[in-house]
DNA sequence: TCTTAATCGTGAACATTGTAACGATGTGAA
DNA sequence: TTCACATCGTTACAATGTTCACGATTAAGA
């Protein structure tokens, strides 16, 4: 509770516990620091820091048991109750996004979505409604949720995060090619697809070495 | 060139020169490293020591020359010729993503698509045709690609990974659930939505205080 | 029981990344 | 021409994040 979880940290850990789950039956119900860190390419250090954080003990003789970790990184990174999550702009990355998505985590469900294009307007997409903008407030707070997925272009990111933020929205997964300028309370977390095309390319041409002929 | 430039920086350096080419010919053609700052929301330290590595030099009255900032990133960032990248795996997040990235960046061009279910075979997305995964490596060769988008699912994605790299792939933009194990040479940059979801949700909890009735 | 061997938990060293500070510089006004 | 002023370029510093190193711990085998 007192103990301040990093961006870093909680990455890690989120991705220690898929991998853990996937493991869970098949291995030993056992894990070594080591054996994870190999499986998600970190140090084995690094491992036992993050899984201090979740207190979690293991035993010199046998490492962690999966089955406690599991439950403890939950603790950590699930809520006590599923979490609401609202979908703007299902275009086609958000209704990729809605499938990609759905029943994934049984703790985050996708309850809305909601577009300006009236065809998309009340069709049901994975089980999941699609509201007019003018709905947004009312059915973000019929639903309590805090966080939000937004896939609108980029000339209207801003403006529909400001809705979603009038709303209650407290959490925003922005692929909207714009930073968004948001209350300092907001979280945002950035996939920018275009920068991470450019990373790729960058950092694969550096060490491709010299172009062939 | 001796320069070595951090992925932190590259990152900021290509949404300099979006947000950048956003504002060409529409306010001044001259910009300050605090007015960039407050764009990207970093601070102006930052901004100039990024601009640091690109070469360019500012003036103290006038500020930076964005023309000159957007070729100066280019050269960083962009290879002399347009880069061929392809896409493996066209289920609907990797059509969503041959749709956004379509045009996007005249340098990257997405110039094949692979999968491995029948009815996808020999269609055309975007422009660009879907080969069955028997050609993979033809194919890649063939354009000259050295970076690969991977949205196949997670079972069959480190398999994938290794015939993109025996190949000739150095670059993957990986969106399957699973960390990839190559060799040191490939860069991997890793868009994990249900870590990335997770996030959100957690920071946004943190930040809504305490839960409502 | 005692030894051995591997791993855990954690303080300290180290590396990386971001911020602040400050002299240098260029322009407009007196 | 000289001064005032805002910003740049760069170095020094601070904060954050990662790895090292080592005593503590556990169980198996002699």
């Amino acid at each position: 509770m007192t103990t301040t979880i990093s961006k870093r940290t909680l990455e890690r850990l989120s991705l220690y516990r898929r991998l853990l789950s996937d493991r869970l039956g098949k291995e030993s119900p056992f894990i070594f620091s080591h054996q994870l860190a190999k499986l998600v390419q970190v140090t084995s250090s690094q491992v036992r820091r993050d899984i201090m954080v979740t207190g979690c003990f293991g035993n010199p003789t046998r490492g962690y048991r999966v089955e406690d970790l599991i439950e403890a990184i939950g603790k950590i990174v699930d809520a006590e109750e599923p979490q609401n999550v609202v979908l703007v702009g299902i275009g086609k990355l958000g209704s990729a996004l809605m499938n990609h998505f759905h029943g994934r985590r049984p703790n985050l469900r996708i309850k809305a979505a909601f577009d300006s294009s009236p065809e998309r307007i009340n069709r049901i997409y994975q089980g999941v409604r699609c509201y007019g903008m003018q709905d947004l407030a009312q059915v973000i707070r019929d639903e309590s949720a805090y966080a939000a997925i937004l896939t609108v272009p980029g000339d209207v990111a801003q403006q529909v995060a400001n809705q979603l933020v009038m709303a209650g929205i407290r959490g925003i997964l922005n692929f909207a090619p714009v930073p968004l300028h948001l209350p300092g309370n907001v979280y945002v977390e950035v996939i920018d697809l275009t920068t991470s095309l450019e990373k790729v390319t960058f950092f694969a041409r550096q060490s491709a070495g010299a172009q062939v002929s």
